[in-house]
DNA sequence: TATAAATGTTTTATTAATCTAACAATTTAA
DNA sequence: TTAAATTGTTAGATTAATAAAACATTTATA
Protein backbone atom coordinates (compact mmCIF):
# COMPACT_ATOMS: atom_id res chain seq x y z
CA UNK A 1 0.00 0.00 0.00
CA UNK A 2 1.42 3.62 -0.53
CA UNK A 3 2.16 5.18 2.29
CA UNK A 4 0.98 8.98 3.20
CA UNK A 5 4.42 10.18 3.20
CA UNK A 6 4.86 8.72 -0.95
CA UNK A 7 1.45 10.53 -1.54
CA UNK A 8 3.35 13.69 -0.34
CA UNK A 9 6.54 13.13 -2.23
CA UNK A 10 4.45 12.42 -5.53
CA UNK A 11 2.30 15.65 -4.77
CA UNK A 12 5.60 17.49 -4.30
CA UNK A 13 6.90 16.62 -7.37
CA UNK A 14 3.86 16.98 -9.96
CA UNK A 15 3.48 20.34 -8.72
CA UNK A 16 7.31 21.14 -9.15
CA UNK A 17 7.50 19.32 -12.28
CA UNK A 18 4.99 21.58 -13.48
CA UNK A 19 7.40 23.45 -15.89
CA UNK A 20 10.33 21.59 -16.27
CA UNK A 21 9.29 17.74 -15.76
CA UNK A 22 12.32 17.43 -14.29
CA UNK A 23 13.12 18.13 -10.15
CA UNK A 24 16.32 18.05 -8.17
CA UNK A 25 16.71 16.56 -5.15
CA UNK A 26 17.31 19.80 -3.45
CA UNK A 27 14.32 21.12 -4.63
CA UNK A 28 12.23 18.26 -3.54
CA UNK A 29 14.11 18.31 -0.01
CA UNK A 30 13.25 22.24 -0.15
CA UNK A 31 9.65 21.63 -0.88
CA UNK A 32 8.56 19.10 1.55
CA UNK A 33 11.32 20.44 4.41
CA UNK A 34 12.75 17.30 4.60
CA UNK A 35 16.52 17.26 4.50
CA UNK A 36 18.63 16.01 1.37
CA UNK A 37 18.98 12.50 2.53
CA UNK A 38 15.84 11.97 2.78
CA UNK A 39 14.73 12.89 -0.28
CA UNK A 40 17.53 11.20 -2.17
CA UNK A 41 16.37 7.93 -0.40
CA UNK A 42 13.02 8.71 -1.17
CA UNK A 43 14.23 9.33 -4.51
CA UNK A 44 15.65 5.49 -4.77
CA UNK A 45 12.29 4.08 -3.29
CA UNK A 46 9.94 5.91 -5.78
CA UNK A 47 12.36 4.81 -8.05
CA UNK A 48 12.20 1.12 -7.46
CA UNK A 49 8.68 1.49 -7.09
CA UNK A 50 8.31 2.77 -10.71
CA UNK A 51 7.10 6.45 -9.74
CA UNK A 52 9.86 8.10 -11.01
CA UNK A 53 12.70 7.64 -13.25
CA UNK A 54 16.06 8.72 -11.11
CA UNK A 55 19.57 8.29 -12.30
CA UNK A 56 22.17 9.13 -9.47
CA UNK A 57 23.37 12.81 -9.56
CA UNK A 58 20.38 13.54 -12.54
CA UNK A 59 16.74 15.23 -11.49
CA UNK A 60 14.18 12.91 -11.26
CA UNK A 61 11.14 13.07 -13.44
CA UNK A 62 7.74 11.17 -12.93
CA UNK A 63 6.68 8.29 -15.09
CA UNK A 64 3.42 7.76 -16.15
CA UNK A 65 2.50 5.66 -12.78
CA UNK A 66 3.62 8.59 -11.05
CA UNK A 67 2.02 11.37 -13.44
CA UNK A 68 -1.33 9.25 -12.04
CA UNK A 69 -0.74 8.50 -8.97
CA UNK A 70 0.10 11.85 -8.09
CA UNK A 71 -2.85 13.31 -9.99
CA UNK A 72 -5.53 11.78 -7.47
CA UNK A 73 -4.12 12.44 -4.40
CA UNK A 74 -4.48 16.22 -6.05
CA UNK A 75 -7.68 15.28 -7.00
CA UNK A 76 -8.40 14.28 -3.45
CA UNK A 77 -7.32 17.39 -2.12
CA UNK A 78 -8.74 19.72 -4.32
CA UNK A 79 -12.69 17.78 -3.76
CA UNK A 80 -12.03 18.24 -0.14
CA UNK A 81 -10.85 21.48 -0.58
CA UNK A 82 -14.25 22.25 -2.81
CA UNK A 83 -16.39 20.11 -0.02
CA UNK A 84 -15.02 22.30 2.45
CA UNK A 85 -15.97 25.52 1.08
CA UNK A 86 -19.46 24.56 -0.80
CA UNK A 87 -20.93 22.17 1.48
CA UNK A 88 -18.94 22.64 4.83
CA UNK A 89 -19.17 26.89 4.51
CA UNK A 90 -15.40 27.25 5.35
CA UNK A 91 -13.40 30.00 3.85
CA UNK A 92 -11.11 29.64 1.02
CA UNK A 93 -8.03 30.83 2.92
CA UNK A 94 -8.70 27.55 6.26
CA UNK A 95 -9.15 24.80 3.78
CA UNK A 96 -5.48 23.68 3.25
CA UNK A 97 -4.62 22.18 5.75
CA UNK A 98 -7.73 20.05 6.68
CA UNK A 99 -7.56 19.10 3.11
CA UNK A 100 -4.09 18.13 3.56
CA UNK A 101 -5.10 15.80 6.28
CA UNK A 102 -8.16 14.34 4.30
CA UNK A 103 -6.46 13.87 0.89
CA UNK A 104 -4.70 10.45 2.47
CA UNK A 105 -8.10 9.11 3.62
CA UNK A 106 -8.39 5.38 1.52
CA UNK A 107 -11.94 5.67 0.25
CA UNK A 108 -12.99 6.04 -3.26
CA UNK A 109 -16.41 5.77 -2.40
CA UNK A 110 -15.82 9.11 0.12
CA UNK A 111 -14.72 11.47 -2.50
CA UNK A 112 -16.88 10.07 -4.80
CA UNK A 113 -19.95 10.80 -2.69
CA UNK A 114 -18.11 14.76 -2.30
CA UNK A 115 -17.93 14.95 -6.13
CA UNK A 116 -21.67 13.45 -6.92
CA UNK A 117 -22.73 16.08 -3.52
CA UNK A 118 -21.31 18.95 -5.34
CA UNK A 119 -22.06 18.00 -8.93
CA UNK A 120 -18.88 16.98 -10.24
CA UNK A 121 -17.25 20.42 -9.57
CA UNK A 122 -14.02 20.89 -12.32
CA UNK A 123 -12.03 23.58 -10.10
CA UNK A 124 -11.66 23.78 -6.42
CA UNK A 125 -12.09 26.98 -4.51
CA UNK A 126 -8.87 28.68 -5.77
CA UNK A 127 -9.42 28.02 -9.07
CA UNK A 128 -7.36 24.96 -9.40
CA UNK A 129 -8.64 22.34 -11.96
CA UNK A 130 -9.67 18.94 -10.02
CA UNK A 131 -8.11 15.63 -11.81
CA UNK A 132 -10.54 13.42 -13.31
CA UNK A 133 -10.87 9.67 -12.01
CA UNK A 134 -8.34 9.00 -14.47
CA UNK A 135 -5.86 11.69 -13.43
CA UNK A 136 -6.50 13.38 -15.77
CA UNK A 137 -5.96 17.46 -15.70
CA UNK A 138 -7.10 20.11 -17.56
CA UNK A 139 -4.71 22.67 -18.58
CA UNK A 140 -6.33 26.39 -17.28
CA UNK A 141 -8.08 28.20 -20.06
CA UNK A 142 -6.18 31.50 -19.18
CA UNK A 143 -3.45 33.89 -19.23
CA UNK A 144 -1.06 35.12 -16.17
CA UNK A 145 -1.95 38.75 -14.93
CA UNK A 146 1.73 39.77 -15.68
CA UNK A 147 0.55 39.23 -19.33
CA UNK A 148 -2.04 41.70 -19.13
CA UNK A 149 -1.87 45.25 -20.21
CA UNK A 150 -3.24 48.41 -18.47
CA UNK A 151 -6.94 49.35 -18.86
CA UNK A 152 -7.07 45.46 -19.48
CA UNK A 153 -10.77 44.05 -18.32
CA UNK A 154 -10.17 40.08 -17.22
CA UNK A 155 -11.91 37.57 -15.17
CA UNK A 156 -9.86 36.46 -12.26
CA UNK A 157 -10.53 32.61 -12.90
CA UNK A 158 -7.54 30.77 -10.37
CA UNK A 159 -4.45 31.47 -8.37
CA UNK A 160 -0.66 30.26 -8.96
CA UNK A 161 0.16 30.23 -5.50
CA UNK A 162 -2.89 30.48 -2.97
CA UNK A 163 -0.92 31.34 0.33
CA UNK A 164 -2.84 32.24 3.27
CA UNK A 165 -1.78 35.42 3.23
CA UNK A 166 -2.40 35.98 -0.72
CA UNK A 167 -5.86 34.67 -0.21
CA UNK A 168 -6.33 37.64 2.90
CA UNK A 169 -5.33 40.16 0.74
CA UNK A 170 -7.17 39.15 -2.15
CA UNK A 171 -10.18 39.06 1.08
CA UNK A 172 -9.12 42.65 2.67
CA UNK A 173 -9.47 44.15 -1.24
CA UNK A 174 -12.85 42.29 -2.00
CA UNK A 175 -11.49 39.91 -4.73
CA UNK A 176 -12.64 37.16 -5.25
CA UNK A 177 -12.95 34.60 -8.07
CA UNK A 178 -15.18 35.13 -11.00
CA UNK A 179 -15.00 38.81 -10.69
CA UNK A 180 -14.32 41.00 -13.48
CA UNK A 181 -11.53 43.59 -12.75
CA UNK A 182 -9.68 45.98 -14.74
CA UNK A 183 -6.15 46.05 -14.47
CA UNK A 184 -4.65 49.36 -12.76
CA UNK A 185 -1.06 49.16 -13.22
CA UNK A 186 1.77 47.36 -15.20
CA UNK B 1 2.09 15.39 19.41
CA UNK B 2 -0.23 12.35 20.11
CA UNK B 3 0.02 9.84 17.29
CA UNK B 4 -2.51 7.65 15.06
CA UNK B 5 -1.66 4.46 16.93
CA UNK B 6 -1.78 5.69 20.38
CA UNK B 7 -4.95 6.90 19.31
CA UNK B 8 -6.06 3.39 18.23
CA UNK B 9 -4.56 2.13 21.73
CA UNK B 10 -6.52 4.10 23.98
CA UNK B 11 -9.66 4.35 21.88
CA UNK B 12 -9.22 0.13 22.16
CA UNK B 13 -8.58 0.90 26.10
CA UNK B 14 -11.56 2.85 26.71
CA UNK B 15 -14.01 0.10 24.78
CA UNK B 16 -12.39 -2.77 26.60
CA UNK B 17 -12.41 -0.97 29.89
CA UNK B 18 -16.32 -0.42 29.56
CA UNK B 19 -17.12 -2.71 31.88
CA UNK B 20 -13.97 -3.60 34.44
CA UNK B 21 -12.08 -0.80 34.12
CA UNK B 22 -9.24 -3.17 33.57
CA UNK B 23 -7.61 -4.20 30.19
CA UNK B 24 -5.15 -7.65 30.02
CA UNK B 25 -2.05 -7.05 27.44
CA UNK B 26 -3.73 -9.95 25.83
CA UNK B 27 -7.43 -8.88 24.93
CA UNK B 28 -5.50 -5.47 23.81
CA UNK B 29 -3.14 -6.86 21.34
CA UNK B 30 -6.14 -8.96 20.38
CA UNK B 31 -8.74 -6.21 19.96
CA UNK B 32 -6.17 -4.43 17.64
CA UNK B 33 -5.16 -7.15 15.88
CA UNK B 34 -0.88 -7.10 16.99
CA UNK B 35 0.94 -9.11 18.71
CA UNK B 36 1.50 -9.35 22.48
CA UNK B 37 5.41 -7.30 22.49
CA UNK B 38 3.51 -5.00 20.58
CA UNK B 39 0.83 -4.23 23.51
CA UNK B 40 3.45 -4.68 25.64
CA UNK B 41 5.82 -2.45 24.47
CA UNK B 42 2.67 0.49 24.02
CA UNK B 43 1.68 -0.07 27.54
CA UNK B 44 4.89 1.00 28.71
CA UNK B 45 4.94 3.97 26.45
CA UNK B 46 1.32 4.61 27.63
CA UNK B 47 2.26 4.55 31.08
CA UNK B 48 4.86 6.73 30.26
CA UNK B 49 3.08 9.44 29.05
CA UNK B 50 0.26 9.19 31.13
CA UNK B 51 -2.65 7.31 29.60
CA UNK B 52 -2.63 4.58 31.82
CA UNK B 53 -1.57 3.11 34.76
CA UNK B 54 0.54 -0.15 34.34
CA UNK B 55 2.41 -2.18 36.46
CA UNK B 56 4.03 -5.49 35.29
CA UNK B 57 1.87 -8.38 35.20
CA UNK B 58 -0.93 -6.01 35.72
CA UNK B 59 -3.76 -5.24 33.43
CA UNK B 60 -4.08 -1.42 32.08
CA UNK B 61 -6.10 1.13 33.50
CA UNK B 62 -6.90 4.12 31.95
CA UNK B 63 -6.24 7.52 33.76
CA UNK B 64 -8.37 10.67 33.24
CA UNK B 65 -5.86 11.71 31.22
CA UNK B 66 -6.37 8.87 28.71
CA UNK B 67 -9.84 8.16 29.19
CA UNK B 68 -10.67 12.17 28.17
CA UNK B 69 -8.06 11.41 25.15
CA UNK B 70 -10.01 8.40 24.18
CA UNK B 71 -13.14 10.26 24.39
CA UNK B 72 -12.38 12.56 22.03
CA UNK B 73 -11.21 10.16 19.47
CA UNK B 74 -14.32 8.51 19.98
CA UNK B 75 -16.13 11.67 19.72
CA UNK B 76 -14.20 12.32 16.48
CA UNK B 77 -15.33 8.99 15.13
CA UNK B 78 -19.25 9.00 16.28
CA UNK B 79 -19.67 12.70 14.51
CA UNK B 80 -17.95 11.78 11.34
CA UNK B 81 -20.51 8.35 11.01
CA UNK B 82 -23.46 10.66 12.03
CA UNK B 83 -22.23 13.39 9.50
CA UNK B 84 -21.52 10.26 6.70
CA UNK B 85 -25.27 9.25 7.30
CA UNK B 86 -26.78 12.21 7.54
CA UNK B 87 -25.03 14.70 5.59
CA UNK B 88 -23.37 12.47 3.05
CA UNK B 89 -26.48 9.97 2.13
CA UNK B 90 -24.20 6.61 3.09
CA UNK B 91 -25.75 4.01 5.28
CA UNK B 92 -25.21 3.23 8.17
CA UNK B 93 -23.28 -0.24 7.54
CA UNK B 94 -20.93 1.76 5.25
CA UNK B 95 -19.13 4.47 7.70
CA UNK B 96 -17.14 2.38 10.00
CA UNK B 97 -13.80 2.57 7.73
CA UNK B 98 -14.16 5.78 6.58
CA UNK B 99 -14.41 7.11 10.07
CA UNK B 100 -11.80 5.08 11.37
CA UNK B 101 -9.43 7.10 9.32
CA UNK B 102 -11.41 10.88 9.66
CA UNK B 103 -11.36 10.51 13.39
CA UNK B 104 -7.50 10.87 13.30
CA UNK B 105 -8.09 14.32 11.17
CA UNK B 106 -5.75 17.27 13.42
CA UNK B 107 -8.09 19.91 13.26
CA UNK B 108 -10.93 20.72 15.83
CA UNK B 109 -12.71 23.42 13.71
CA UNK B 110 -13.69 20.66 11.18
CA UNK B 111 -14.96 18.65 13.69
CA UNK B 112 -16.88 21.61 15.41
CA UNK B 113 -18.19 22.11 12.21
CA UNK B 114 -19.78 18.90 11.96
CA UNK B 115 -21.29 19.04 14.93
CA UNK B 116 -22.60 22.21 14.44
CA UNK B 117 -24.15 21.79 10.70
CA UNK B 118 -26.09 18.64 12.02
CA UNK B 119 -27.25 20.54 15.28
CA UNK B 120 -25.02 18.89 17.65
CA UNK B 121 -25.99 15.10 17.68
CA UNK B 122 -26.17 13.52 20.62
CA UNK B 123 -25.77 9.88 19.17
CA UNK B 124 -24.31 8.23 16.14
CA UNK B 125 -26.20 6.23 13.63
CA UNK B 126 -25.98 2.88 15.69
CA UNK B 127 -27.42 4.59 18.70
CA UNK B 128 -24.22 5.43 20.64
CA UNK B 129 -23.39 8.05 22.63
CA UNK B 130 -21.35 11.01 20.98
CA UNK B 131 -19.17 12.44 23.81
CA UNK B 132 -18.97 16.30 24.31
CA UNK B 133 -16.04 18.08 23.56
CA UNK B 134 -14.99 17.35 27.34
CA UNK B 135 -14.83 13.79 26.80
CA UNK B 136 -17.73 13.44 29.05
CA UNK B 137 -20.03 10.86 27.48
CA UNK B 138 -23.80 10.34 28.63
CA UNK B 139 -24.70 6.57 30.01
CA UNK B 140 -27.55 5.04 27.37
CA UNK B 141 -30.94 4.96 29.39
CA UNK B 142 -31.82 1.71 28.21
CA UNK B 143 -31.62 -2.12 28.87
CA UNK B 144 -30.38 -4.87 26.77
CA UNK B 145 -32.83 -6.94 24.43
CA UNK B 146 -31.54 -10.04 26.74
CA UNK B 147 -33.30 -8.42 29.83
CA UNK B 148 -36.54 -7.91 27.96
CA UNK B 149 -39.55 -10.09 28.69
CA UNK B 150 -41.48 -11.93 25.57
CA UNK B 151 -44.53 -9.39 24.68
CA UNK B 152 -42.40 -6.35 25.33
CA UNK B 153 -43.54 -3.49 23.47
CA UNK B 154 -40.06 -2.18 23.31
CA UNK B 155 -37.88 0.97 21.17
CA UNK B 156 -34.35 0.46 19.92
CA UNK B 157 -32.35 3.07 20.73
CA UNK B 158 -28.76 1.55 20.33
CA UNK B 159 -26.41 -1.58 19.41
CA UNK B 160 -24.09 -3.10 21.53
CA UNK B 161 -22.16 -4.07 18.69
CA UNK B 162 -22.47 -2.22 15.28
CA UNK B 163 -20.70 -5.34 12.81
CA UNK B 164 -21.92 -5.07 9.17
CA UNK B 165 -23.04 -8.18 9.57
CA UNK B 166 -25.22 -7.15 12.36
CA UNK B 167 -26.19 -3.94 10.44
CA UNK B 168 -26.87 -5.69 7.01
CA UNK B 169 -29.22 -8.43 9.20
CA UNK B 170 -31.54 -5.71 10.71
CA UNK B 171 -31.90 -3.65 6.71
CA UNK B 172 -32.53 -6.99 5.70
CA UNK B 173 -35.18 -6.98 8.76
CA UNK B 174 -36.62 -4.02 7.96
CA UNK B 175 -35.42 -2.91 11.49
CA UNK B 176 -34.17 0.44 12.25
CA UNK B 177 -33.31 2.57 14.97
CA UNK B 178 -35.81 4.42 16.98
CA UNK B 179 -38.11 2.09 16.01
CA UNK B 180 -40.95 0.19 17.90
CA UNK B 181 -40.68 -3.53 18.30
CA UNK B 182 -42.49 -6.42 20.06
CA UNK B 183 -39.93 -8.85 21.58
CA UNK B 184 -41.43 -12.34 20.20
CA UNK B 185 -38.98 -15.19 21.90
CA UNK B 186 -37.01 -14.49 25.01
C1' DT C 1 -0.20 -29.23 45.16
C1' DA C 2 1.98 -30.36 40.99
C1' DT C 3 1.35 -29.65 36.26
C1' DA C 4 -0.57 -27.73 32.17
C1' DA C 5 -2.34 -23.75 29.96
C1' DA C 6 -2.60 -19.12 29.45
C1' DT C 7 -0.67 -14.83 29.82
C1' DG C 8 3.10 -11.54 30.04
C1' DT C 9 7.91 -10.17 29.17
C1' DT C 10 12.53 -9.64 27.19
C1' DT C 11 15.60 -9.87 23.56
C1' DT C 12 16.62 -9.26 19.03
C1' DA C 13 15.43 -7.85 14.43
C1' DT C 14 12.87 -5.42 10.69
C1' DT C 15 10.79 -1.52 8.19
C1' DA C 16 9.77 3.31 7.01
C1' DA C 17 11.12 7.69 7.67
C1' DT C 18 14.03 10.75 9.33
C1' DC C 19 18.61 13.28 10.59
C1' DT C 20 23.83 14.79 11.01
C1' DA C 21 28.35 14.57 9.47
C1' DA C 22 31.50 13.61 6.05
C1' DC C 23 32.57 13.14 1.46
C1' DA C 24 31.95 13.24 -3.81
C1' DA C 25 30.35 15.19 -8.13
C1' DT C 26 28.79 18.87 -10.76
C1' DT C 27 28.17 23.56 -11.88
C1' DT C 28 29.44 28.43 -11.64
C1' DA C 29 32.44 31.94 -11.69
C1' DA C 30 36.80 34.08 -11.24
C1' DT D 1 40.98 26.06 -16.23
C1' DT D 2 41.45 25.99 -11.63
C1' DA D 3 38.76 27.40 -7.27
C1' DA D 4 34.54 28.07 -4.94
C1' DA D 5 29.88 27.12 -4.41
C1' DT D 6 26.25 24.24 -4.98
C1' DT D 7 24.28 19.98 -5.20
C1' DG D 8 24.13 15.07 -4.44
C1' DT D 9 25.48 10.86 -1.95
C1' DT D 10 26.98 7.62 1.63
C1' DA D 11 27.52 6.08 6.16
C1' DG D 12 25.83 5.71 10.54
C1' DA D 13 22.22 6.68 14.05
C1' DT D 14 17.54 7.51 15.80
C1' DT D 15 12.53 6.86 16.46
C1' DA D 16 7.99 4.59 16.22
C1' DA D 17 5.84 0.57 15.38
C1' DT D 18 6.01 -3.93 14.56
C1' DA D 19 6.95 -9.27 15.10
C1' DA D 20 9.28 -14.08 16.27
C1' DA D 21 11.50 -16.71 19.52
C1' DA D 22 12.63 -17.74 23.99
C1' DC D 23 11.69 -17.37 28.59
C1' DA D 24 9.05 -16.00 32.97
C1' DT D 25 4.95 -15.56 35.66
C1' DT D 26 0.36 -16.30 36.81
C1' DT D 27 -3.87 -18.86 36.66
C1' DA D 28 -6.52 -22.95 36.03
C1' DT D 29 -7.07 -27.75 36.45
C1' DA D 30 -6.33 -32.50 37.28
Amino acid sequence: MITETVENYLKALFTLADEEGRVSVSDLSQCLEVSKPSANSMAKTLHQEGFVVYEKYKPLVLTKKGRKAAALVIRRHRLTEMFLVEMMGFAWDEVHDVAEQIEHVQAPSFFDRMDELMDFPKFDPHGSPIPDKEGNIVEANCISLSACAKGDKVTLVGLAQSSRALLQLLDGHNIALHQVLEVATV
